[in-house]
DNA sequence: ATCCTGAGTGCAAGCGCTTCCAGTATGGGG
DNA sequence: CCCCATACTGGAAGCGCTTGCACTCAGGAT
């Protein structure tokens, strides 16, 4: 391995020179910093990441803590920050915080305490105090995506708004009886996402002087099972009316298709669904759907942190936490004589 | 923070001594340890990896190089590389290699040549020489997942085997006009485990003496509306007599049910379906298929890494690359006389 | 002509660990 | 009772970079 003393030799200056040219911090005449960069890259020198973390104390690496990688949101998220990460020349350090509360103490307790990272990104993931605790004690920035937290920062949407809209359109197309699939209760102690994506939900319908009836609120744990079965339990109720369903989640409301189609109930003619997320999937099953762009929020907060580490600046002030709907066939004016 | 340094002054003991009590390298006597140990949790010590690093050679890191995290594969592999790291003790550097090439050779030519990893696991990529060869260079150990190398050792499962038994399933329930759903040629550049699969199908049915109809061949990228745009269309022919249908992937498999469901052809009484994963999704849809274990498959995969790396041995001799058929309601026994 | 400023460079002191080596006990074998 | 292996421990030399400081040398201001 070539050392950053072996080009400093063969370019025929100091090591100290060699360090500013390559780094960009520091004065290099323009000559110098030629000649020291054609005789790194003839020399093939790639810095050791260890030397220049424990000189500088910058690791260059971002770390993303996640308690789940299967779900959409997760993964897209992920994505996005990845891209920007791997442009911006840093690494990512995944973090999987399971279920298993070792596991998570562990990382918060352990691992992120290795200051092997710059700065943290936080998906979906409501944190214990201890846990915001050993965060703020690591001196670095935190960013929360997914969620929310009292004295983090965070790139969230708008979980209430969301679903708002998505009801909005449903009421908007005449549709005066709607249920919903959202969180189950036990979640919400970890996760803050569910409960808000209900308040849009009641919001909306109590804009419009419409009560919800509770019969009609399923839960489901967002994915496309748990939505295929809460829905297959609220359509199966007779005497509804019901002629709109929100779905927190595009993968609960995709779920919730099927059980359509199997129950035999014709979506949109029988029932509108519309979901939040923009999943990819969605398109095949021409799902109405609030777009809350989650590879850019993942890029955004990624592109955010990145820069405060950077340039030891206070976060910009404007952050696009854009969302919007998207409607395709699954959604349509509310029929004549409702279904059931 | 705290240091090594004030570890051993408050042990009242050499800096020395608390490296090899806390690393468990080199003798110290019990005493000694309990004393440096409790000192340390009382003061909260954690080392600095940075440090520690680059006076040990050691990163405690483990890279993973994928092409993307959407496709359950993926991000399931990865949930078992990241559960066993985190048990380890490994933090899991993430590089997601995107289609831009200057991404990919960015990531092979500079942010894995920083050292930050000990160990590079490769997950679904078909590398090219230059790629290998700065694998090669890096002098670490590497383990492909999903794919092969000429030189690199991988624990992939048997590619053809798994569609050959999934063949063999519905070639037993007597099904003899198949149908499959692979990889498109295009993929095959980078990607052997699409012809594979399509060999194993292959294979099963030359075994029986069966030969397959080309026009039976679908081709898809290994997603659900892949699949579901390749059966609308293998199904959509008429007179084909297919009563069976081999997906090289789970997804597909769901895309293909889906087809069939909106074409009114009944699975399994019309049309039987077997796919290849062991996907959850599976479960919703009853859907037989041969499951690869893949989660577990990313975690044989770190452990076995993780090891060469720890104890500088040469890989175990024997690896767990096992699959199952898990027959569902997707594959019945072939009706008296073929539809259509 | 003299002073000051700032660009360009090198020296050397770390950053916080690990580990080789040497030194001191300690205990069992001869 | 002596010797030597063995178990512990501390000293100190790095690991390969970064950066504060000191120094030189021009060029512009006075």
């Amino acid at each position: 391995m070539t050392s950053l003393d072996d080009v400093a030799k063969a370019a025929g200056v100091s090591a100290a020179t060699v360090s500013r040219a390559l780094s960009g911090r520091g004065n290099v005449s323009k000559a110098t910093r030629a000649k020291i960069l054609a005789v790194a890259a003839e020399l093939d020198y790639v810095a050791s990441s260890a030397a220049s973390s424990l000189a500088s104390g910058r690791m260059r690496n971002l770390g993303v803590i996640m308690p789940e990688l299967h779900r959409w949101f997760f993964n897209t998220v992920l994505t996005g920050i990845s891209a920007e990460a791997t442009r911006t020349g840093y690494d990512v350090t995944l973090y999987n915080v399971t279920a298993d509360p070792e596991v998570r103490q562990e990382i918060f307790g352990a691992f992120l305490r290795r200051r092997r990272v710059d700065a943290v990104i936080v998906v979906a993931l409501e944190l214990s105090d201890w846990e915001e605790r050993e965060l703020a004690r690591l001196g670095i920035p935190v960013v929360i995506i997914g969620g929310s937290s009292g004295t983090l920062p965070g790139v969230s949407i708008d979980d209430a708004a969301v679903t708002e809209l998505a009801t909005a359109h449903l009421l908007e197309l005449g549709h005066e009886v709607l249920g919903f699939i959202g969180g189950a209760e036990q979640f919400d102690a970890d996760y803050k996402v569910p409960s808000q994506r209900r308040a849009g939900f009641d919001r909306a319908l109590r804009a419009r002087d419409i009560s919800s009836d509770p019969s009609l609120i399923g839960e489901a744990d967002f994915t496309i099972p748990g939505g295929f079965h809460a829905a297959r339990q609220l359509l199966g109720t007779p005497g509804t009316g019901m002629t709109g369903l929100v779905a927190a989640s595009d993968e609960m409301a995709i779920g919730a298709i099927l059980a359509a189609r199997e129950l035999g109930i014709r979506v949109p003619e029988d029932l509108s669904v519309v979901g939040v997320d923009g999943h990819e999937l969605g398109a095949l099953f021409e799902l109405t759907t609030v777009d809350q762009h989650a590879q850019n929020q993942g890029a955004t907060a990624a592109k955010l942190i990145l820069a405060t580490v950077e340039s030891e600046d206070t976060y910009p002030k404007s952050l696009d936490r854009s969302f919007d709907l998207l409607v395709r066939r699954s959604t349509a004016r509310v029929p004549r004589e409702p279904s059931a």
